[in-house]
DNA sequence: GTCTATAGACGGATAGAC
DNA sequence: GTCTATCCGTCTATAGAC
């Protein structure tokens, strides 16, 4: 089916430009012209600039779902299960440097702008949070999982801001290193450590 | 001068627009519809979108450096002084819910776009990383008080866009607490701790 | 008469929607 | 392809201070 495949290009090519420009900064001129369609054949396919927001929150939840399912199986144990999730931003680090991290962008974006999506885009962080907070439960921490799943994401969040806004991208990779021997042993380079006290 | 207070006017309402609803979709109608003066007296005191902006970034960096200096003055130990940045985020919760943080999205945002002022909204940053890794070369940690900076730093950018996103004020308000702590006695909450090694 | 602050109309470009 | 709205930026016109 040519019109199915055209639909999905249009929400690729959609999903990439509202992460690098921001959706209110994308047109459908913009989305138009990656697809090479007329923006006739355009409207064909989706009537508004929110019905295209929508479908690609709905395949970001579908994909990030499928991510954790991937991380569930791939993952021996629970902190290195843990620690796929802290590396999508060692994988991920030339766009994140570029263009931030997509979820917290678009969420930022549409909070900030009251969008009426912008709770369905919030969700993606809840679907993050929740798998860490079962991960975290296999690792025995039931009493506060969802405290430390809310630090790692927050964690996260913090260094792909500061890494992309500062160009420090050596500080990412370090943050990563840091964050997975937090998982893994819970060590930690605190200020004023106790054996000053 | 009258002219000197409209630009003022003009200047104040550009800021707060700019964080609100974020640079590129602040217009100058927006701005000149706040100060209550026509567009074309507008352009008699800037030339461009980019001139106010610029104005608006160096006015930041003034203010930021002037809170810096109340605080260096006010808090009675370097714990304490970097303390009231953490509060910041307390004392500015309103705000932060709605539209995040100022400094880390407007440098989001400019980064993004590959902006020509993105380095200048990002020595924002810079002016708070300096200013905190004094206070922790105080606090008798020369040896990493710039990482320590960092790390803060991102933890605070982390926490206010995690908070903004789902909407988590207690969040927020938990967090500044667990940083302080973090500052004070170096306590840490692991999710593994040391004496399950 | 000159300078400055203010106002408002105009134009080219581009947006979303049909 | 067209329509309307809005954007940024430039233009000219007016009013008052000196």
């Amino acid at each position: 089916m040519t019109g199915n495949s055209t639909r999905e290009r249009i929400i690729e090519v959609a999903d990439r430009l509202i992460y690098e420009r921001g959706y209110e900064h994308t047109s459908f001129a913009d989305i138009a012209a990656g697809v090479k369609i007329s923006r006739g054949n355009f409207y064909h396919h989706f009537k508004t600039k929110d019905e295209i927001l929508d479908t690609v929150i709905e395949r970001r939840l579908m994909t990030t779902r499928h991510l954790l399912d991937e991380w569930e199986m791939t993952g021996e144990t629970p902190a290195a299960r843990i620690c796929c999730f802290v590396r999508i931003l060692v994988t991920n680090r030339t766009k994140i440097m570029q263009f931030g991290c997509p979820v917290g962008t678009l969420a930022g974006e549409l909070t900030r702008l009251g969008h009426r999506s912008s709770t369905r885009a919030s969700a993606l962080f809840s679907l993050f949070r929740e798998w860490l907070c079962r991960q975290f439960e296999q690792l025995g921490r039931a009493e506060d999982a969802d405290e430390l799943a809310m630090e790692l994401l927050a964690w996260s969040q913090g260094v792909a801001t500061l890494a992309s806004a500062l160009r420090d991208e050596a500080f990412l990779e370090r943050e990563v290193e840091r964050m997975c021997e937090w998982v893994k042993t819970g060590k930690e380079n605190v200020p004023c450590g106790k054996e000053l006290d």
